[in-house]
DNA sequence: GCCAGAGTTTAATCGGAGATAGATTAGTGA
DNA sequence: TCACTAATCTATCTCCGATTAAACTCTGGC
Protein backbone atom coordinates (compact mmCIF):
# COMPACT_ATOMS: atom_id res chain seq x y z
CA UNK A 1 0.00 0.00 0.00
CA UNK A 2 1.47 3.32 -0.84
CA UNK A 3 2.15 5.40 2.24
CA UNK A 4 -0.20 8.41 1.51
CA UNK A 5 -1.62 9.60 -1.45
CA UNK A 6 -1.00 12.85 -2.73
CA UNK A 7 -4.10 13.90 -2.89
CA UNK A 8 -4.00 13.74 1.16
CA UNK A 9 -1.31 16.42 1.27
CA UNK A 10 -2.08 19.16 -0.05
CA UNK A 11 1.11 20.96 1.44
CA UNK A 12 3.70 20.52 -1.08
CA UNK A 13 6.50 19.47 0.65
CA UNK A 14 9.14 20.94 -1.70
CA UNK A 15 7.03 23.21 -3.69
CA UNK A 16 7.16 21.78 -6.77
CA UNK A 17 8.17 18.48 -6.41
CA UNK A 18 4.56 17.26 -6.59
CA UNK A 19 4.56 19.03 -10.44
CA UNK A 20 5.08 15.02 -11.65
CA UNK A 21 2.74 13.81 -9.61
CA UNK A 22 -0.43 16.37 -10.41
CA UNK A 23 0.34 15.75 -13.98
CA UNK A 24 -0.19 12.33 -13.88
CA UNK A 25 -3.20 12.51 -11.59
CA UNK A 26 -4.90 14.69 -14.52
CA UNK A 27 -3.00 12.49 -17.01
CA UNK A 28 -5.69 9.65 -15.11
CA UNK A 29 -8.50 12.39 -14.80
CA UNK A 30 -8.35 12.81 -18.79
CA UNK A 31 -8.16 9.26 -19.76
CA UNK A 32 -10.70 8.07 -17.48
CA UNK A 33 -13.34 10.55 -18.79
CA UNK A 34 -12.39 9.54 -22.53
CA UNK A 35 -12.88 6.05 -21.33
CA UNK A 36 -15.92 6.50 -19.78
CA UNK A 37 -17.39 8.46 -22.75
CA UNK A 38 -16.61 6.06 -24.73
CA UNK A 39 -17.97 2.70 -22.51
CA UNK A 40 -20.71 4.02 -20.07
CA UNK A 41 -19.45 3.22 -16.60
CA UNK A 42 -19.60 -0.61 -15.71
CA UNK A 43 -17.56 -0.70 -19.02
CA UNK A 44 -14.96 1.52 -18.16
CA UNK A 45 -12.04 -1.07 -17.43
CA UNK A 46 -8.94 0.47 -15.06
CA UNK A 47 -6.63 -1.07 -17.55
CA UNK A 48 -7.84 1.11 -20.28
CA UNK A 49 -7.86 3.94 -18.14
CA UNK A 50 -4.18 2.66 -17.20
CA UNK A 51 -3.40 2.31 -21.23
CA UNK A 52 -4.74 5.66 -22.00
CA UNK A 53 -2.46 7.29 -19.28
CA UNK A 54 0.64 5.56 -19.96
CA UNK A 55 0.60 3.89 -16.48
CA UNK A 56 0.22 0.02 -15.39
CA UNK A 57 -3.20 -0.54 -13.85
CA UNK A 58 -2.27 -0.34 -10.02
CA UNK A 59 -0.40 2.63 -10.50
CA UNK A 60 -4.23 4.22 -10.41
CA UNK A 61 -4.43 3.13 -6.58
CA UNK A 62 -1.60 5.68 -5.89
CA UNK A 63 -3.78 8.57 -6.97
CA UNK A 64 -7.06 7.08 -6.35
CA UNK A 65 -8.51 5.12 -3.64
CA UNK A 66 -11.03 3.33 -5.80
CA UNK A 67 -11.74 2.95 -9.49
CA UNK A 68 -15.15 4.35 -8.28
CA UNK A 69 -13.37 7.52 -6.81
CA UNK A 70 -11.56 8.02 -9.76
CA UNK A 71 -15.02 7.87 -11.94
CA UNK A 72 -16.75 10.20 -8.94
CA UNK A 73 -14.37 12.93 -9.65
CA UNK A 74 -14.51 12.97 -13.40
CA UNK A 75 -18.34 13.45 -12.88
CA UNK A 76 -17.75 15.89 -10.68
CA UNK A 77 -15.23 18.13 -12.06
CA UNK A 78 -16.64 17.90 -15.31
CA UNK A 79 -19.73 19.11 -14.24
CA UNK A 80 -18.21 21.65 -12.19
CA UNK A 81 -16.43 22.97 -14.56
CA UNK A 82 -19.09 23.34 -16.61
CA UNK A 83 -20.88 25.92 -14.29
CA UNK A 84 -17.93 27.94 -13.88
CA UNK A 85 -17.34 28.63 -17.40
CA UNK A 86 -21.00 29.84 -18.33
CA UNK A 87 -20.54 31.86 -14.72
CA UNK A 88 -17.72 33.40 -15.71
CA UNK A 89 -19.00 34.12 -19.40
CA UNK A 90 -22.12 35.60 -17.69
CA UNK A 91 -20.18 37.92 -15.40
CA UNK A 92 -18.12 39.10 -17.84
CA UNK A 93 -20.47 40.69 -19.93
CA UNK A 94 -21.88 44.04 -19.59
CA UNK A 95 -24.35 45.13 -16.81
CA UNK A 96 -26.12 46.90 -19.79
CA UNK A 97 -26.91 43.47 -21.48
CA UNK A 98 -30.15 42.40 -22.57
CA UNK A 99 -31.70 39.47 -21.02
CA UNK A 100 -31.94 38.53 -24.56
CA UNK A 101 -28.25 39.00 -24.76
CA UNK A 102 -27.58 37.06 -21.37
CA UNK A 103 -29.35 33.89 -22.86
CA UNK A 104 -27.00 34.43 -26.34
CA UNK A 105 -24.09 34.29 -24.55
CA UNK A 106 -24.92 31.29 -22.53
CA UNK A 107 -25.37 29.04 -25.75
CA UNK A 108 -22.03 30.50 -26.61
CA UNK A 109 -20.40 29.45 -23.37
CA UNK A 110 -22.55 26.29 -23.35
CA UNK A 111 -21.10 25.15 -26.79
CA UNK A 112 -18.00 25.70 -26.81
CA UNK A 113 -17.08 24.89 -23.73
CA UNK A 114 -19.09 21.23 -24.42
CA UNK A 115 -17.16 20.67 -26.97
CA UNK A 116 -13.66 21.37 -26.24
CA UNK A 117 -14.00 19.18 -23.31
CA UNK A 118 -16.21 16.45 -24.96
CA UNK A 119 -14.86 13.41 -23.14
CA UNK A 120 -15.69 15.57 -20.07
CA UNK A 121 -19.31 16.44 -21.53
CA UNK A 122 -19.99 13.09 -23.02
CA UNK A 123 -19.64 11.04 -19.86
CA UNK A 124 -21.81 13.42 -18.14
CA UNK A 125 -24.47 13.43 -20.51
CA UNK A 126 -24.41 9.67 -20.99
CA UNK A 127 -23.91 8.37 -18.06
CA UNK A 128 -24.94 10.76 -15.21
CA UNK A 129 -28.55 9.13 -15.01
CA UNK A 130 -27.04 5.26 -14.83
CA UNK A 131 -24.56 5.59 -12.21
CA UNK A 132 -24.76 4.49 -8.26
CA UNK A 133 -26.39 7.03 -6.20
CA UNK A 134 -22.63 7.92 -4.48
CA UNK A 135 -20.76 8.03 -8.26
CA UNK A 136 -23.40 10.65 -9.55
CA UNK A 137 -24.59 12.39 -6.08
CA UNK A 138 -21.99 15.50 -6.17
CA UNK A 139 -22.07 15.87 -10.23
CA UNK A 140 -25.76 15.80 -10.17
CA UNK A 141 -25.45 18.75 -7.94
CA UNK A 142 -23.45 20.29 -9.94
CA UNK A 143 -25.54 19.60 -12.64
CA UNK A 144 -28.68 21.48 -10.75
CA UNK A 145 -26.54 24.46 -10.00
CA UNK A 146 -26.07 24.77 -13.33
CA UNK A 147 -29.79 24.42 -14.32
CA UNK A 148 -30.54 26.86 -12.08
CA UNK A 149 -27.95 29.40 -13.64
CA UNK A 150 -30.53 28.93 -16.87
CA UNK A 151 -33.72 28.98 -14.72
CA UNK A 152 -32.56 32.43 -14.25
CA UNK A 153 -31.64 33.22 -17.87
CA UNK A 154 -35.04 32.38 -18.48
CA UNK A 155 -36.80 34.18 -16.02
CA UNK A 156 -35.12 37.11 -16.71
CA UNK A 157 -35.86 37.08 -20.24
CA UNK A 158 -39.74 36.84 -18.71
CA UNK A 159 -39.31 39.50 -16.58
CA UNK A 160 -38.58 41.54 -19.71
CA UNK A 161 -41.51 40.65 -21.45
CA UNK A 162 -39.85 38.64 -23.60
CA UNK A 163 -41.17 34.83 -22.96
CA UNK A 164 -44.12 33.97 -25.40
CA UNK A 165 -46.59 32.95 -23.68
CA UNK A 166 -47.40 29.58 -25.01
CA UNK A 167 -43.84 28.79 -23.50
CA UNK A 168 -43.88 27.16 -20.36
CA UNK A 169 -40.68 27.97 -18.68
CA UNK A 170 -39.62 25.25 -17.11
CA UNK A 171 -40.15 22.98 -20.20
CA UNK A 172 -38.69 25.85 -22.66
CA UNK A 173 -35.22 25.68 -20.63
CA UNK A 174 -35.14 22.40 -20.87
CA UNK A 175 -35.70 21.80 -24.80
CA UNK A 176 -33.05 24.60 -24.65
CA UNK A 177 -30.61 22.38 -22.99
CA UNK A 178 -31.69 19.29 -24.55
CA UNK A 179 -30.86 20.66 -28.12
CA UNK A 180 -27.54 22.41 -26.49
CA UNK A 181 -26.12 18.65 -24.91
CA UNK A 182 -26.99 16.91 -27.84
CA UNK A 183 -24.60 19.02 -29.75
CA UNK A 184 -21.78 16.59 -28.29
CA UNK A 185 -23.35 13.52 -29.77
CA UNK A 186 -23.27 14.58 -33.34
CA UNK A 187 -21.14 17.44 -33.48
CA UNK A 188 -17.41 17.37 -35.56
CA UNK A 189 -14.92 19.57 -36.24
CA UNK A 190 -14.23 18.07 -39.46
CA UNK A 191 -17.76 18.98 -40.52
CA UNK A 192 -17.50 22.62 -40.34
CA UNK A 193 -16.90 25.26 -37.96
CA UNK A 194 -18.20 25.50 -34.75
CA UNK A 195 -18.64 29.30 -35.00
CA UNK A 196 -21.52 28.46 -37.35
CA UNK A 197 -23.24 26.10 -34.94
CA UNK A 198 -23.21 28.67 -32.41
CA UNK A 199 -24.48 31.15 -34.75
CA UNK A 200 -27.31 28.82 -35.78
CA UNK A 201 -27.83 27.72 -32.02
CA UNK A 202 -28.72 31.49 -31.29
CA UNK A 203 -30.74 32.79 -33.11
CA UNK A 204 -33.34 28.95 -32.57
CA UNK A 205 -32.94 29.50 -29.16
CA UNK A 206 -34.18 33.15 -29.29
CA UNK A 207 -36.84 32.76 -31.72
CA UNK A 208 -37.96 29.60 -30.12
CA UNK A 209 -38.60 31.10 -26.93
CA UNK A 210 -39.08 35.26 -27.85
CA UNK A 211 -42.49 36.79 -29.29
CA UNK B 1 -29.14 -27.77 -24.88
CA UNK B 2 -32.41 -26.63 -25.84
CA UNK B 3 -33.41 -28.40 -28.88
CA UNK B 4 -34.11 -25.21 -30.87
CA UNK B 5 -34.90 -21.38 -30.56
CA UNK B 6 -38.31 -20.90 -31.07
CA UNK B 7 -36.82 -17.81 -33.50
CA UNK B 8 -34.84 -19.59 -35.61
CA UNK B 9 -38.86 -22.24 -36.61
CA UNK B 10 -41.13 -19.01 -37.60
CA UNK B 11 -43.33 -21.49 -39.03
CA UNK B 12 -45.68 -22.11 -36.02
CA UNK B 13 -45.51 -25.63 -35.41
CA UNK B 14 -49.29 -25.57 -33.57
CA UNK B 15 -50.30 -21.48 -34.72
CA UNK B 16 -50.73 -20.99 -31.66
CA UNK B 17 -48.79 -23.43 -29.41
CA UNK B 18 -45.71 -20.54 -29.13
CA UNK B 19 -48.25 -18.04 -27.52
CA UNK B 20 -46.48 -18.45 -24.37
CA UNK B 21 -43.16 -18.41 -25.84
CA UNK B 22 -43.83 -15.20 -27.47
CA UNK B 23 -44.65 -13.77 -24.44
CA UNK B 24 -42.02 -14.74 -22.98
CA UNK B 25 -39.68 -14.05 -25.33
CA UNK B 26 -41.53 -10.21 -25.09
CA UNK B 27 -40.99 -10.31 -21.91
CA UNK B 28 -37.05 -10.83 -21.83
CA UNK B 29 -36.76 -7.58 -24.50
CA UNK B 30 -38.84 -5.69 -22.57
CA UNK B 31 -36.99 -6.59 -19.48
CA UNK B 32 -33.52 -6.13 -21.12
CA UNK B 33 -34.69 -2.45 -22.41
CA UNK B 34 -35.34 -1.41 -18.76
CA UNK B 35 -31.93 -2.47 -17.29
CA UNK B 36 -30.20 -1.21 -20.20
CA UNK B 37 -31.71 2.53 -20.11
CA UNK B 38 -30.62 1.97 -15.98
CA UNK B 39 -27.81 0.30 -16.29
CA UNK B 40 -25.88 1.32 -19.67
CA UNK B 41 -24.29 -1.68 -21.89
CA UNK B 42 -21.76 -2.96 -19.56
CA UNK B 43 -23.76 -3.15 -16.82
CA UNK B 44 -26.44 -5.29 -17.90
CA UNK B 45 -26.49 -8.55 -16.11
CA UNK B 46 -28.33 -11.17 -17.10
CA UNK B 47 -29.14 -11.69 -13.69
CA UNK B 48 -31.34 -8.51 -13.77
CA UNK B 49 -33.03 -9.23 -17.10
CA UNK B 50 -33.77 -12.29 -15.53
CA UNK B 51 -35.46 -11.09 -12.43
CA UNK B 52 -37.55 -8.31 -14.42
CA UNK B 53 -38.68 -10.75 -16.96
CA UNK B 54 -39.34 -13.21 -13.80
CA UNK B 55 -37.45 -16.10 -14.57
CA UNK B 56 -34.04 -17.46 -14.41
CA UNK B 57 -30.84 -16.54 -15.75
CA UNK B 58 -30.11 -19.71 -17.83
CA UNK B 59 -34.05 -19.43 -19.45
CA UNK B 60 -32.69 -16.47 -21.51
CA UNK B 61 -30.31 -19.07 -23.78
CA UNK B 62 -33.67 -20.56 -24.62
CA UNK B 63 -34.46 -17.61 -26.23
CA UNK B 64 -31.29 -15.97 -27.54
CA UNK B 65 -27.94 -17.32 -28.27
CA UNK B 66 -26.08 -14.61 -26.38
CA UNK B 67 -26.68 -11.57 -24.27
CA UNK B 68 -25.24 -9.20 -27.28
CA UNK B 69 -27.88 -10.89 -28.87
CA UNK B 70 -30.33 -9.83 -26.98
CA UNK B 71 -29.21 -6.76 -26.27
CA UNK B 72 -28.54 -5.89 -30.16
CA UNK B 73 -32.41 -7.01 -30.41
CA UNK B 74 -33.36 -4.15 -27.77
CA UNK B 75 -31.46 -1.42 -29.78
CA UNK B 76 -32.47 -2.78 -32.69
CA UNK B 77 -36.50 -3.26 -32.28
CA UNK B 78 -36.79 -0.15 -30.31
CA UNK B 79 -35.46 2.06 -32.89
CA UNK B 80 -37.10 0.04 -35.81
CA UNK B 81 -40.44 0.99 -33.38
CA UNK B 82 -40.11 4.55 -33.59
CA UNK B 83 -39.32 5.31 -37.28
CA UNK B 84 -42.37 2.86 -38.12
CA UNK B 85 -44.27 5.46 -35.46
CA UNK B 86 -43.00 8.72 -36.84
CA UNK B 87 -43.66 7.29 -40.45
CA UNK B 88 -47.54 5.85 -40.04
CA UNK B 89 -48.29 9.10 -38.23
CA UNK B 90 -47.20 11.86 -40.96
CA UNK B 91 -48.98 9.27 -43.75
CA UNK B 92 -52.32 9.04 -41.66
CA UNK B 93 -51.98 13.35 -42.28
CA UNK B 94 -54.27 14.63 -45.34
CA UNK B 95 -52.04 15.20 -48.13
CA UNK B 96 -52.68 18.88 -47.52
CA UNK B 97 -51.00 19.56 -44.75
CA UNK B 98 -48.37 21.83 -45.40
CA UNK B 99 -44.85 21.68 -44.44
CA UNK B 100 -45.35 23.58 -41.05
CA UNK B 101 -48.22 20.64 -39.81
CA UNK B 102 -46.28 17.76 -41.30
CA UNK B 103 -43.08 18.81 -38.63
CA UNK B 104 -45.84 19.59 -35.89
CA UNK B 105 -46.99 16.38 -36.13
CA UNK B 106 -43.71 14.83 -36.25
CA UNK B 107 -42.58 16.48 -32.96
CA UNK B 108 -45.92 15.28 -31.46
CA UNK B 109 -45.24 11.63 -32.62
CA UNK B 110 -41.35 12.08 -31.67
CA UNK B 111 -42.70 13.00 -27.85
CA UNK B 112 -45.65 10.52 -27.69
CA UNK B 113 -43.71 7.53 -28.93
CA UNK B 114 -40.20 8.16 -27.15
CA UNK B 115 -41.90 8.92 -23.72
CA UNK B 116 -44.39 5.77 -24.12
CA UNK B 117 -41.54 2.96 -24.62
CA UNK B 118 -38.82 5.33 -22.33
CA UNK B 119 -37.40 2.34 -21.35
CA UNK B 120 -36.13 1.57 -25.15
CA UNK B 121 -35.92 5.30 -25.97
CA UNK B 122 -32.96 6.13 -23.19
CA UNK B 123 -31.78 2.79 -23.93
CA UNK B 124 -31.13 3.88 -27.82
CA UNK B 125 -30.08 7.71 -26.10
CA UNK B 126 -27.94 6.85 -23.66
CA UNK B 127 -25.98 3.58 -25.32
CA UNK B 128 -25.83 4.43 -28.93
CA UNK B 129 -22.98 5.64 -29.10
CA UNK B 130 -20.96 3.32 -27.07
CA UNK B 131 -21.87 0.30 -27.90
CA UNK B 132 -19.50 -2.43 -29.72
CA UNK B 133 -19.79 -2.46 -33.67
CA UNK B 134 -21.91 -5.66 -33.66
CA UNK B 135 -24.38 -4.53 -31.10
CA UNK B 136 -25.38 -1.21 -32.47
CA UNK B 137 -24.87 -1.72 -36.14
CA UNK B 138 -28.53 -2.38 -36.90
CA UNK B 139 -29.85 0.14 -34.74
CA UNK B 140 -27.62 3.30 -36.09
CA UNK B 141 -28.96 2.21 -39.13
CA UNK B 142 -32.68 2.97 -38.70
CA UNK B 143 -31.42 5.73 -36.88
CA UNK B 144 -30.22 6.85 -39.64
CA UNK B 145 -32.95 6.47 -41.58
CA UNK B 146 -35.20 8.02 -38.73
CA UNK B 147 -32.62 11.41 -39.21
CA UNK B 148 -33.79 10.80 -43.42
CA UNK B 149 -37.39 10.98 -42.59
CA UNK B 150 -36.45 14.73 -40.81
CA UNK B 151 -34.00 15.44 -43.29
CA UNK B 152 -37.42 15.61 -45.99
CA UNK B 153 -39.57 17.32 -43.42
CA UNK B 154 -36.90 20.04 -43.33
CA UNK B 155 -36.21 20.28 -47.08
CA UNK B 156 -39.89 20.36 -47.84
CA UNK B 157 -40.20 23.54 -45.21
CA UNK B 158 -37.11 25.07 -47.10
CA UNK B 159 -38.70 24.44 -50.24
CA UNK B 160 -41.85 26.30 -48.76
CA UNK B 161 -39.56 29.64 -48.24
CA UNK B 162 -40.45 28.81 -44.55
CA UNK B 163 -36.88 28.22 -43.31
CA UNK B 164 -35.17 31.06 -42.30
CA UNK B 165 -32.27 31.05 -43.85
CA UNK B 166 -29.96 31.76 -40.64
CA UNK B 167 -30.48 28.06 -39.92
CA UNK B 168 -28.49 25.31 -41.40
CA UNK B 169 -30.91 22.81 -42.49
CA UNK B 170 -28.55 20.03 -41.06
CA UNK B 171 -27.51 22.22 -37.86
CA UNK B 172 -31.69 22.77 -37.22
CA UNK B 173 -32.50 19.48 -37.48
CA UNK B 174 -30.23 18.52 -34.82
CA UNK B 175 -31.02 20.96 -32.65
CA UNK B 176 -34.54 20.20 -32.82
CA UNK B 177 -33.85 16.61 -32.29
CA UNK B 178 -31.80 17.09 -29.78
CA UNK B 179 -34.35 18.88 -27.41
CA UNK B 180 -36.86 16.28 -28.62
CA UNK B 181 -34.67 13.21 -26.95
CA UNK B 182 -33.55 14.90 -24.35
CA UNK B 183 -37.23 14.84 -23.08
CA UNK B 184 -36.41 11.57 -21.96
CA UNK B 185 -34.26 12.46 -19.75
CA UNK B 186 -36.05 14.70 -17.63
CA UNK B 187 -40.02 14.76 -18.61
CA UNK B 188 -42.10 12.64 -15.36
CA UNK B 189 -45.51 12.15 -15.89
CA UNK B 190 -46.42 13.48 -12.27
CA UNK B 191 -45.07 16.78 -13.87
CA UNK B 192 -47.59 17.65 -15.91
CA UNK B 193 -49.86 16.32 -18.64
CA UNK B 194 -47.66 15.45 -21.42
CA UNK B 195 -49.72 17.11 -24.09
CA UNK B 196 -48.84 20.80 -22.64
CA UNK B 197 -44.75 19.54 -23.36
CA UNK B 198 -46.32 18.97 -26.79
CA UNK B 199 -47.94 22.35 -27.33
CA UNK B 200 -44.36 24.13 -25.86
CA UNK B 201 -42.27 21.92 -28.01
CA UNK B 202 -44.28 22.78 -31.77
CA UNK B 203 -44.76 26.05 -30.49
CA UNK B 204 -40.97 26.39 -29.98
CA UNK B 205 -39.47 23.78 -33.18
CA UNK B 206 -41.60 26.17 -35.29
CA UNK B 207 -40.95 29.54 -34.24
CA UNK B 208 -36.75 28.47 -34.07
CA UNK B 209 -37.32 27.24 -37.70
CA UNK B 210 -39.49 30.04 -39.32
CA UNK B 211 -39.09 33.56 -40.29
C1' DG C 1 28.26 7.52 -3.79
C1' DC C 2 24.38 6.78 -0.53
C1' DC C 3 19.74 7.14 1.41
C1' DA C 4 14.77 8.04 1.66
C1' DG C 5 10.75 8.36 -0.14
C1' DA C 6 7.74 9.28 -4.31
C1' DG C 7 6.11 6.92 -8.05
C1' DT C 8 5.51 2.72 -10.54
C1' DT C 9 5.78 -2.10 -11.55
C1' DT C 10 5.05 -7.35 -11.59
C1' DA C 11 2.81 -11.08 -9.39
C1' DA C 12 -0.94 -12.95 -6.63
C1' DT C 13 -5.88 -13.00 -4.79
C1' DC C 14 -10.70 -13.29 -5.12
C1' DG C 15 -15.43 -12.51 -6.37
C1' DG C 16 -18.67 -11.94 -9.92
C1' DA C 17 -21.00 -12.93 -14.19
C1' DG C 18 -21.57 -15.24 -18.87
C1' DA C 19 -22.08 -19.48 -20.56
C1' DT C 20 -22.88 -24.70 -20.64
C1' DA C 21 -24.51 -29.37 -18.96
C1' DG C 22 -27.72 -32.05 -17.45
C1' DA C 23 -31.82 -32.61 -15.14
C1' DT C 24 -36.72 -31.37 -14.25
C1' DT C 25 -41.44 -29.66 -14.97
C1' DA C 26 -45.46 -28.11 -17.86
C1' DG C 27 -48.39 -28.70 -21.66
C1' DT C 28 -50.62 -31.03 -25.49
C1' DG C 29 -52.16 -34.49 -28.64
C1' DA C 30 -53.31 -39.39 -28.76
C1' DT D 1 -53.11 -41.73 -18.47
C1' DC D 2 -49.02 -41.88 -21.70
C1' DA D 3 -45.43 -40.00 -24.53
C1' DC D 4 -43.16 -36.41 -26.38
C1' DT D 5 -41.68 -31.78 -26.87
C1' DA D 6 -41.43 -27.05 -25.07
C1' DA D 7 -39.80 -24.43 -21.51
C1' DT D 8 -37.28 -23.76 -17.45
C1' DC D 9 -34.38 -24.91 -13.63
C1' DT D 10 -30.02 -26.20 -10.61
C1' DA D 11 -25.30 -26.90 -10.51
C1' DT D 12 -20.97 -25.84 -12.36
C1' DC D 13 -17.10 -24.18 -15.23
C1' DT D 14 -14.28 -20.62 -16.50
C1' DC D 15 -12.57 -16.33 -17.40
C1' DC D 16 -12.11 -11.53 -16.53
C1' DG D 17 -11.14 -7.58 -13.88
C1' DA D 18 -10.71 -4.89 -9.36
C1' DT D 19 -7.89 -4.91 -5.74
C1' DT D 20 -3.79 -6.03 -2.76
C1' DA D 21 1.09 -7.39 -1.80
C1' DA D 22 5.51 -6.86 -2.37
C1' DA D 23 9.11 -5.34 -4.68
C1' DC D 24 11.76 -2.20 -7.85
C1' DT D 25 13.48 2.40 -9.84
C1' DC D 26 14.46 6.91 -10.07
C1' DT D 27 15.45 11.47 -8.14
C1' DG D 28 16.99 15.03 -5.10
C1' DG D 29 19.41 16.12 -0.85
C1' DC D 30 23.38 15.12 1.90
Amino acid sequence: MPRKSPAAEPVTPHEDASAKSTRTRRRLLDAAATVLSRKGFAGTRLADIAEQAHVQAPAIYYYYPSREDLIEEVMYVGAAAMRTHLTAALEALPPSTTPAGRISAAVEAHLRHELEISAYSTAIIRNANQLPEAVSRRALAEVAAYNDVWRVLVAELAAAGELRADVDPAVGRMMVLGALNWAAEWWDPEGGPLDEVIRTAQSMVLHSLRP
